[in-house]
DNA sequence: CGCCCCATTGAAGGGTTTCAATTATCGTGG
DNA sequence: CCACGATAATTGAAACCCTTCAATGGGGCG
């Protein structure tokens, strides 16, 4: 099981545009098929590596090709509040247009592959490439439509409906990139996903349990299989 | 107390654009000197008057004049779950450029003076506008940065947290727009606060006047007057 | 003025947190 | 490859916060 699982999502090979899962979606290969190679593509972060630090000027975008990242923030008792997570496909730094410089820290939950876009060319290919220009339209639009639905839900009080809905966001994320399986790899903490919901590391743990009893899920560590998609979906309601 | 509140935010009269109080960020006023009156400007809503319905095909957006909105989705079981609230200023429809299409219920909380734009000439002069372009990549980016900001604090457990956020959020909108004074009008009824922060109107209530015995708030039915902010800032940490 | 709705306040119950202990997992070095 | 320590995850019991249910109080509108 543990080996099945795994092979679902491995990072540790790497593989070349023109084969990514991505490619259909993937901004850096649609700019290089419009301007050629300036985009500094895949570059390899390993975990716990700090790839943004809060307040720093807005350089790249930073684009997820395999891996996850944390963003946070860092309260003046040292403590961490996560603000969210970034897996393959989703891109960093939309918020910065605005700010001019980076909103949250952004940290490799395990080893990641980035594609990085300096926003300078990026924002040059806006003016130059229609076609570009309303893809980021788009992405931008969603974006704010994303964050909508997540704020709807994580104004939810249960327990239980947050963390069924974390889940599900997840592996909604993986199928919008063709990723049907529902095995599922967690590469947050418990500690992680307890912070960013908003409840600790014990309500994580004891729902998760509950899930399993109820033969909605298969847990095994990082690793979660989805035995009953509808009843996680409707769970809490 | 209750006359001075009232007229800090009074929509019972109509003001021309170039006195209105938003003309710096007022994109209508924008468009009319870029291309001339091709906007419907200050239509008025009523009261509980329903401006856009989930689901119809995105055509225009909505800028607040005055008064009040929210938006909500609507449950089998007929309950309401409300996603947001706008205030003057805010732009309704950004998320609908992705869809196409509204993805939310919106209705007036009070009577709402509205600027409306079409979508197909709103994009015209992004194509057009460099200028107006760039503004749009801003609202955009910094609706995804509140939106961001939002989430890390609904994610707070502490009910005393949210609604204080929730209040200095309200605060906060109207200053960035020249508004300083300490007195705020919910326009929302309680049961729309608790319902958008997750929390039951009791909950509310309690809170409220606990923040009123702690000389943090003076609470007079929908008008609060912040009579300490650090400590509203500060309260529950 | 009286009705109705909204807001406030009180007491009991349920869910989540906190504190504490145990078990499992990962990384490291032997 | 296994052993070991450190870190992460699970599980249990008591405390606390929020909800639920219920009753009272107040303000707006006809």
């Amino acid at each position: 099981m543990r080996e099945i699982s795994k092979s679902i999502r491995s990072n540790s090979y790497s593989i070349s545009c023109e084969l990514c899962s991505l490619s259909p979606i993937c901004i850096p290969l649609m700019l290089n098929h419009t301007a050629n190679s300036i985009i500094e593509c895949k570059r390899l972060y390993a975990k716990d590596e700090v790839l943004i630090n809060k307040g720093e000027p807005f350089a790249n975008f930073y684009i997820i090709n395999s891996g996850a990242l944390k963003s946070y923030e860092v309260a003046q008792d040292n403590s961490e509040q996560i603000n969210g997570f970034y897996l393959p496909g989703d891109i960093v730094g939309l918020d910065s247009i605005y700010t001019k410089k980076y909103n949250k820290n952004v940290k490799a939950l395990t080893n990641t592959k980035v594609c990085e876009i300096h926003y300078s060319e990026f924002m040059l290919l806006v003016d130059k490439n229609r076609k570009f220009r309303d893809l980021v339209f788009h992405l931008l639009s969603n974006d704010i439509y994303n964050y909508q639905k997540l704020i709807l839900f994580y104004s939810q009080k249960r327990a239980e409906a947050r963390l069924a809905f974390f889940i599900y966001s997840i592996y909604s994320r993986y199928e919008q990139q063709g990723h049907t399986s529902l095995n599922i790899k967690l590469s947050m903490s418990r500690a992680d996903i307890a912070n960013y919901l908003g409840l600790t590391i014990e309500t994580i743990s004891r729902i998760l349990s509950k899930f399993q009893e109820q033969q909605i899920l298969l847990v095994t560590g990082k690793y979660i299989f989805i035995k009953d998609l509808d009843a996680l979906v409707s769970s809490g309601e």
